[in-house]
DNA sequence: GTGAAAGCGCTAACAG
DNA sequence: CTGTTAGCGCTTTCAC
């Protein structure tokens, strides 16, 4: 049997409020009782019980996390520094992963509201009318990561997909590329494909390229989709020799499929990834990349929901965090 | 405020010992009341407390699982069956990522056991008899994960890893390769590492190639090791034909060494990878692998855990899942 | 400064 | 079948 504050007050020779004190406010026992109490609480290895607590406080001490895919790299560091984070602000973490599916999405915010999650971080998805309701119908306080709304007023935190996006395609014009496709998220369910999209064709505009804005090709999150939708794109535009490709797992496939057809990375065409995640640096050729500063962005969205949990609201609605181009070896001067 | 069992009791006008019933018996309660009852949790939204039934329960109906690195990719799919497994049993999952330090992984301990979870998973770590004396004193139930103990009698769910590095090394010889190399895992603090080696051995004393024996480097885990490891490997060894590496990342170390050296995979060098990650067929070239069930790794593992926390034993102690050799494109006949 | 007692929301005897 | 009641372990008035 897990030892109780009874058993601790017992064996110190005190009653059960004074154990409490003892662990919520020691200022106010006296130290000789103070000591016996706590000399209790090793011995008996005590541990205060967090559903007790939970009933009083209304509190867990556990945040939420949705992510849509758990097997996208993407999320790893994400995971990483959103966990660093409950770890210093005291919270435990309860990661939940959907697999893009509206049903169980539902379905584990049920399951935080059950387990009276303190809030949520809701990760790389559209924050749906559906979504917002029940999240204020169960009056759970959340914040958005790599996403955000326009529609609601709900904090977030992500990177300026518009202007990372512009900035890789100006540098592939820079590098003298004048035939350049892009490698897209569909637009409907994504957040950040048509910010992307924009980057791109304002980068096309300024450089009077507008002859490639059309030259997109559409994929949904895998490898494998990108290796497609790169068909697709060297089947129509042939002359193509830049790609900009809005994922790092995208420009991995863009790859394979010009390795198959026999057509040189960086030799023939420059690819260019978004993400920066940890296997752009071991894939051959490495990735030149738009960087998401992956890691901080987990660790902020914890600090920004903790502080919409502490003071009810929170200074930066709508933060954005630096993004910056990685240059490898997958892009080269034409 | 949200509704108690209270309310639910008020609106439907019975007592809250009924409410309790429906949900726990409902088959104890006459229809008339009991839809009354349904009807007035629906319009309430009325969901019980899970602090409250902790406390009686001692349930927490959530699960703990502890990895070393969630930067591994090897840990996505496992997360993901563990996962499914949990949302079909009815449990929650809480992942702790310990980043192999041992402080870390001990204050998780503690916060598990704060936060009473029903069970752990311990996954791809070796269990150190002070981490079995923590578990043991808090008294929660765990299983192992990619992983066994032969000192305590602890219920483990992993493959037979010295067979199948014996068979991926087996595929090699019978390939045409006479001088092979192997990078493996560092035996200190690695669970796999020595069976892995010890099946490497044994076919290269079948296959009466043992000037092969003394042909191994060692990294920890990471691809960047590998790729050093690699580098020591062939400076000692130039001759060597094919390796045998005890992860995929550290194929990719290895392959992208070669690459930087001009030798060609699988022109001049084969190597085999294990694992068979997402990232095995996404490499260039796709890498040749000894495929472990990782989704229904993670699944068993929670099946195996349920199963000790409700039976308080387990059928099958030590289970063994089956591996396969995924032949790719990193391999070739000599 | 410290103890007794009420009560957080729920379940499980125990009567009726 | 159903309502009343006694806790589960803890915090927090409220007296002393």
């Amino acid at each position: 049997m897990k030892p109780t504050i009874r058993d601790v007050a017992k064996m110190a020779g005190v009653s059960i409020s004074t154990v409490s004190r003892v662990m919520n406010s020691p200022e106010s026992v006296v130290e000789a009782k103070r000591s016996r109490v706590l000399e209790a609480i090793e011995k008996l290895q005590y541990q205060p019980n967090a559903f007790a607590r939970g009933l009083i406080y209304r509190k867990s001490f556990t945040l939420g996390l949705l992510i849509p895919d758990i097997e996208n790299m993407y999320f790893a560091g994400i995971i990483r520094g959103m966990q660093d984070a409950c770890v210093k602000l005291g919270y435990s973490l309860m990661i939940c992963n959907t697999d893009r599916d509206k049903d169980r999405l539902l379905s584990y915010i049920d399951a935080f509201r059950e387990k009276q999650v303190d809030g949520i971080v809701f990760a790389s998805d559209i924050l749906y009318p559906e979504y917002y309701e029940k999240l204020t119908a169960c009056r759970i306080p959340f914040v958005l990561l790599s996403s955000h709304s326009d529609e609601f007023e709900v904090p977030s935190v992500e990177v300026d997909d518009e202007e990372a996006a512009y900035e890789a395609v100006k540098f592939l014009i820079e590098l003298g590329h004048r035939e350049i496709g892009m490698i897209g998220f569909n637009h409907v369910n994504s957040v950040s494909g048509p910010p992307r999209y924009e980057g791109f064709v304002r980068a096309m505009k300024e450089g009077g390229l507008t002859h490639n804005i059309e030259r997109v090709a559409y994929a949904e999150h895998r490898f494998e989709q990108a290796y497609h939708a790169s068909h697709e794109l060297f089947s129509a535009h042939p002359d193509i020799t830049a790609v900009f490709c809005v994922a790092d797992e995208f420009a991995m496939g863009t790859i394979s499929y010009l390795k198959d057809r026999n057509i040189l990375v960086p030799g023939q065409v420059s690819v260019v990834g978004f993400d920066n995640l940890r296997m752009a640096n071991m894939f051959i050729p490495k990735l030149t990349t738009v960087a998401q500063p992956i890691y901080e962005l987990g660790y902020r969205a914890a600090e920004k929901l903790h502080e919409l949990l502490t003071t009810g609201s929170v200074k930066v609605p709508k933060e954005m965090m630096k993004h910056k181009l990685i240059v490898r070896e997958s892009s080269r001067q034409r």
